[in-house]
DNA sequence: ATGACCAATTGA
DNA sequence: CAATTGGTCATG
């Protein structure tokens, strides 16, 4: 330990001693004249510093109206270790808390006596400048505060893992015709990787070919970027995909030249890779959320792999999307973007549709090549008239899908959740089933009772179909679990694996097995799958969401990516359904641009901003007078919302939730308008109301 | 957050 | 009249 490192400042200027009572104050005044000499010697030794005296800190405060830098003075004996971004320990209204010194400059413009820094927690600067900037843009954008960003961005110290030097940076050697090589199918994908090597910043929304080989791909980008002498930061949804563009980077550039920041990792291996990123001594990061925030130096390049997984959403405050925050970070720091991934978000469409990306897409001749897309009916009258289908309840081009897939290598089957769509259908033609009354979706209440609308309770006695007329209601039968031990009578002879829930196979050998997998646990097969079925695709699109079709197609496209070229994929389903043709079509990017046009009918992200205040009824009301709103924006609500909080404890107070939004135009306005509510309530110390701008759902 | 201060309200 | 409560403001 150094002895900056731990330096403490003696405590001089305890002066006014708030809260005692007025005869134990003239007690200690009188007291005091014992102390002077003291005190006088100890403020003589906390002299300031010679240069720049006055540091800005920003402090780590819960309040909203707390959100800006305050200056402190600098004790001489911690002019060195007081760095721009180091952190610190301060007196703030009476009490120690945690900060970052953002700059060292030469006068303060506070009116009033400075207090000094307590303490120098350490002289490692954690937080970059660009970093800093950024939770000042993203406290902005997402109505919060900078500390909260921060508490995302700066990973906890660790101290021994501090005191460790981080390895330093080693030549590598990039083949830049090999990058250009690798991204030969994708039309713009040379030139895209050429303009990466020369130092540009292309911005593109690339849709992957079916079996793609996408972490090598992305390697190749940020190889790339690196040849160009800048840095690059890779976002993937989980851990095993940024596993997989990790092993992609070490084949490509060998060890040490990237690092894997992720939470899973634990806390001592995170602040170690952080560092490694801080201390420029590594320039490309792969990782998960809290990776987008990774320092890196002379950023190049940010990307984002599958960016409409909900993974991507910070369920922590104040809420931001990985793709905002590095789309946030490539325009400040002229970095070039990519978002990458077999299906397209509406976001990344929108992006394409003003021009600010380009598209990057494999020719039509190389999709038709690499995989064949089936939709096989599965209506109850088709499966009944299927003799495949009477055991497995999958109809005969799934099921030789599955067989003739069965004699080169292992078959992927994804399956939808348990518990993803709990409303009831119709027994014979699977229509979901809805409220007389107010169409809502009926569920089972119990085992006795008649089923009831989810939305209004109405019992649903006496229901019929307005479809087909039947009467007879089921409940969809799901899960890995029924599926796998459906097909394993279907398929005796075949090792079943399955991968769902606690039990997630990262990966499978290329054996003869039958992969059963919930949606986003498909393991990637060795030399990838033959076959790909997708079932029950009707449940995935019967759910009750805005984003049910777009996210239906995510999953189907992220499952059927894993075809090896060739391969064959089948979804059951109802084949004139739109997100079915768009499967069959594999065109994500025209799908995502017809669901843009829906949004901006309909007032949603990304046609308009969006956010949700909830809380206890009266501070929602409150909250929603205290708005100055931009023209053109309207509140929805507020209406109770069930499951807002977590825990359930029988005496919570049920919380209301308002939906205000206004048209893109007015985005950046309708968030300033909310922070300022935010900071007014905080200031007047009102009952706190959770702001969340453009939520993961709605 | 915590504390200070001032004004309004309450109670003997 | 003092004591208490509530709103506002500042915190470096």
């Amino acid at each position: 330990m150094t002895g900056v490192d731990e330096a403490r400042e003696p405590e001089a200027q305890e002066s006014l001693l708030p809260g005692l009572k007025a005869e134990v104050r003239s007690t200690v005044a009188r007291s005091r004249s014992a102390t002077r000499q003291r005190g006088r010697a100890a403020q003589r030794a906390t002299e300031a510093a010679e240069i720049d005296p006055v540091a800005r800190v920003l402090v780590d405060l819960p309040l909203a109206h707390l959100d800006r830098p305050f200056d402190y003075l600098v004790p001489a004996s911690m002019g060195e270790a007081a760095v721009p971004g180091c952190r610190v320990k301060v007196r703030f209204a009476g009490q120690d808390v945690d900060g970052f010194v953002v700059e060292r400059v030469a006068e303060s413009d506070h009116p009033g006596r400075l207090a000094p820094l307590r303490r120098v927690v350490s002289p490692e600067p954690v937080l970059t400048a660009e970093i800093a900037a950024l939770s000042a843009e993203l406290a902005e954008r997402y109505a919060g505060t900078r500390s909260d960003v921060l508490r995302l961005a700066v990973p906890p110290r660790h101290a021994t893992t501090e005191k460790q030097p981080s390895a330093p940076v080693v030549d590598a050697s990039v083949d830049v015709a090999a990058a250009r090589a690798a991204w030969s199918s994708y039309d713009a994908g040379g030139s895209l990787v050429g303009h990466l090597a020369e130092g540009g910043a292309p911005r593109a929304v690339w849709t992957a070919a079916p079996g793609e080989d996408w972490p090598t791909l992305v390697a190749q980008a940020a190889a790339a970027t690196f040849s160009s002498g800048r840095g690059a930061v890779v976002c993937t949804p989980d851990h095993k995909d940024a596993e997989r563009v990790s092993a992609a980077l070490t084949a490509l550039l060998g060890e040490g030249q990237h690092v894997l920041l992720s939470a899973d990792s634990g806390p001592a291996a995170r602040y170690r890779a952080f560092l490694a990123v801080v201390r420029g001594a590594c320039r490309i990061v792969v990782g998960t959320r809290s990776a987008a925030f990774a320092p890196v130096r002379d950023l190049g390049l940010v990307v984002v792999w599958d960016d409409g997984d909900d993974l991507h959403a910070e369920p922590r405050a104040p809420y931001p999307h990985t793709r905002e925050v590095l789309l946030l970070r490539a325009r400040a720091e002229q970095a070039g973007a990519l978002l990458g991934g077999f299906a397209a978000s509406v976001e990344g469409a929108y992006l394409v549709r003003t021009g600010w990306a380009q598209p990057v897409a494999a020719a039509r001749a190389v999709v038709r090549q690499r995989v064949t897309v089936a939709v096989a009916g599965a209506t109850e009258q088709e499966l009944a008239r299927d003799p495949y289908a009477r055991g497995a309840r999958v109809p005969s081009a799934a099921y030789h899908a599955i067989r003739d897939g069965l004699e080169t290598g292992p078959v992927l089957v994804q399956t939808p959740r348990a518990g993803y769509a709990p409303s009831l259908a119709c027994e014979r033609c699977r229509t979901p089933a809805r409220c007389g009354h107010c169409s809502g979706p009926l569920r089972l209440t119990g085992p006795a009772t008649p089923p009831a609308c989810a939305w209004c309770g109405t019992a649903a006695v006496g229901w019929a179909c307005p479809e087909c007329g039947h009467a007879g209601l089921r409940a969809p039968v799901l899960g890995a679990d029924r599926s796998a031990e459906e097909l394993g009578r279907t398929f005796p002879q075949t090792t079943i694996v399955q991968s769902s829930g606690e039990r997630v196979r990262a990966t499978v050998p290329g054996g003869r097995d039958l992969v059963v997998a919930t949606p986003g646990a498909e393991p990637v097969a060795a030399g990838g799958y033959p076959a790909v079925v997708l079932l029950d695709t009707w449940l995935s699109l019967a759910r009750a969401d805005l984003r049910t079709d777009e996210e239906a197609l995510r999953r189907w496209m992220n499952a059927a990516g894993l075809v090896r070229p060739g391969g064959r994929v089948v979804a059951v389903g109802e084949p004139s359904h739109p997100a079915l043709q768009a499967l069959v079509r594999w065109d994500p990017l025209g799908f995502a641009e017809r669901e843009i046009a829906e949004r901006q009918t309909a007032r949603l992200p990304p046609a308009a901003r969006v956010a949700t205040v909830s809380g206890p009824a009266s501070a929602v009301e409150e909250a929603l007078a205290l708005l100055t709103l931009p023209d053109a924006a309207e509140i929805l609500g507020p209406v109770p919302h069930a499951g807002a909080r977590r825990g359930g404890a029988v005496d919570q107070p049920v919380d209301w939730r308002a939906v205000v939004r206004a048209p893109r135009a007015g985005g950046a306005a309708l968030s300033h308008a909310l922070r300022e509510m935010q900071q007014l309530r905080s200031a007047r110390k009102l009952d706190p109301v959770r702001v969340q701008v453009d939520p993961a759902t709605l």
